[in-house]
DNA sequence: TTTGAGTGATTGTCAGACTATCCGATTAAC
DNA sequence: GTTAATCGGATAGTCTGACAATCACTCAAA
């Protein structure tokens, strides 16, 4: 019925009683049912109120996606290589569409970085930095993605990052600020190409470290 | 238990009614939770039998996915950049990783499509092709995100293919070309260049044919 | 007009029963 | 001795009925 746009996002479902005797089944099958679409985001269940069609957030699947990757167990590696190839598209991207926003949201973060040397405090702009371009992408499919894979990499990355040399990350420092440049001066090849050296650069210098494998 | 390793892929699950006890709730309530696993993939319950843990094929989340992304109106322009992003740095990874295995695939949908001139049998060759490329890279999540996006996108573009002229089929064709030489050479910027030229033309020539959302 | 109780509807949860199916052991037939 | 048939136990799949918690709404009283 969603499909077929018999229903829209906002609208009210039939309680689970009438539904299940619509459909010829149990209330508890039904409800099986229910349960999925509800962990998907797809509706939302008040109790006393009802069930609504609701606008599905990715977000909510990060966790779903967490299990099934974990269960599937992916390669780290992969991981960052996909990483790689959304970042790269994403920055080509914010170099056309970039807001003045995105541009303060991006410079905030380098300058943090520039001036705090808390391994963490470090660590948490690099990651502010990236899901800014991410953002100024103003792509949603990427965004979803990048999502998932930061939340499964970020632990990770965290831990790797606190175990290098201040040289490494004054480098990582000046290819931030190149990406930075690439972006603002709307020039896509360049910010791409200045996203896939610094990723490549660091994932030479980190992934050596990294386990093979998450979760299993 | 699945996550702190105390359980892993192949092993059997307490029965619905001892884990029930186990957990402190009905059988209903449980049911509600394993039956969110199974659409996940990440068990696998056979009448009669029990329920195992099973290695999660991201396969098995296409559908879900698909749900997800009609109740939340995904734009179409966003999945091709997202695919892009995908298929570019797929193409770079199967330049450095190809097995003769996959330059065998890869050349017989080529040279499928050079043949037969049907609208239809080109169309399925020519995502042969891609999904060849993707294979290729020999990256676990790379081919799960671009089944996703395939399986939004594979319709609207089998459709606006159609309807395109020959010369600029036969455009794509020298362009499929440049990506198999790219790749077969090992040659990781050329072949993701040639990808990324071949996607960025054809969205120009299919783009303004495009519903601009999916479902809703 | 506002407050309060009451009422019906709805989701969340539980308990119990029955069916279909599978696995393994036991038994019967050859 | 080997094979086939049968039976029982265990398990997932489904259904029914019940109760609790919560919410929205109505309506009467202050």
């Amino acid at each position: 019925m969603l499909v077929n746009e018999q229903l829209s996002v906002g609208q009210r479902i039939p309680s689970e009683i009438r539904l299940a005797e619509t459909l010829g089944v149990s209330r508890s099958s039904l409800r099986e049912a229910l349960r999925i679409l509800d962990v998907l985001g797809i509706i939302e269940a008040k109790t006393g109120e009802g069930t609504v069609i609701r606008k599905a957030d990715p977000e909510n699947l990060k966790n779903l996606m967490t299990l099934v990757a974990v269960s599937g167990g992916i390669d780290t590696v992969d991981l960052y290589e996909a990483r790689c190839a959304i970042e790269v598209q994403a920055a080509m991207l914010a170099a056309l569409r970039h807001s003045d926003e995105d541009v303060r949201a991006m410079e905030r973060a380098l300058k943090d970085m520039d001036e705090c040397r808390s391994a963490d405090a470090s660590a948490q702009s690099d990651y502010l930095f990236h899901r800014a371009i991410v953002r100024a992408s103003q792509n949603d499919v990427l965004k979803m993605m990048m999502s998932f894979i930061s939340d499964l990499l970020d632990e990770q990355i965290r831990d790797t990052r606190s175990r290098l040399g201040l040289e490494i990350l004054d480098r990582f420092q000046k290819q931030h600020w190149a990406i930075f440049e690439g972006i603002v001066s709307r020039n896509p090849e360049g910010a791409g190409k200045a996203v896939r050296d610094h990723l490549t650069y660091a994932q030479e210098k980190m992934g050596f470290l990294w386990k093979r494998r998450i979760g299993r």
